[in-house]
DNA sequence: CGAATCTCAGAGGTACTGAAATTT
DNA sequence: CAAATTTCAGTATCTCTGAGATTC
């Protein structure tokens, strides 16, 4: 049959999800995964209330994760002169750097959590996901 | 170009399952995520050990799950005849009647998360997210 | 003044560390 | 006796709730 019991996707994702945050060597990346998700998701410039919606998680807990990244040196903060009361969160050269790295170090655990599938399927469930969260491949 | 730049999908699926978690109305399911992950992990009957692998958590969280699923009644454990180290775990008919019910209502959130993909996108997605965690589709 | 944004302190839930008991 | 499985107590980390301060 064509139309497949979907049944339990979102427990597929949760489990995959999972897995590959356990198969994640934070020391070889030199950070936690949650200051990994976080600077992923600071282009340049974004405030903390954008930031916060980007990654799913409360207003509130975004600013101790900037605190954490700010005194690393990673991220800086400054008032936005267009409105007084926002926060314009920017990446640093060093907090690029740090990232590079962590990435390169992680694309090896995606080799091992993503094993079973081949290059062209895993270009597809990148492109999916993508479509799936709104963002531009 | 083919060969699409497919860096970070690690990261991709870490935030739709982040997503999906904070979209789900525990309430209306009548129990807990982790509650429903894990009645969703047990077919018949399994060792604890088994049931940890493949929920990727501690087999000393597992304990503590399953105290709080066996509290509820909805699933037992019992010795396994053929070796008295291990306990089997199986899922009550009150357990998968409650998780039947919980399961229709996070379906709704499914629709939510993934309503950015066509009907034979989510299929594929749920194919290939099967697949790379080895599992039957 | 109400609404939005950011900040912080305290409470709650979850996961990890280490040790013990039982069985193979 | 070493290894595997389950159990529990203690600890650490993370997330959420609620309140306060600033600015629009």
């Amino acid at each position: 049959m064509t139309a497949t019991r979907r049944t339990g996707t979102l427990v597929l994702i949760a489990r995959l999800s999972k897995q590959s945050q356990r198969a994640t060597p934070e020391a070889a990346m030199g950070m936690s995964l949650r200051h990994y998700m976080a600077l992923w998701a600071i282009p340049g410039s974004i405030s903390q209330a954008q930031l916060a919606d980007h990654l799913c998680i409360d207003a509130n807990n975004t600013v101790i994760l900037l605190n954490e990244l700010e005194s690393e040196g990673w991220i800086t903060r400054e008032r936005d002169p267009a409105d007084r009361r926002r926060h314009l969160v920017s990446i640093t050269d060093a907090g690029r750097a740090q990232l590079q790295h962590a990435i390169e170090a992680r694309e090896a655990v995606s080799g091992e959590v993503l094993a079973k599938l081949s290059d062209e399927e895993r270009g597809t469930l990148h492109e999916l996901l993508a479509k799936a969260l709104g963002e531009e491949a």
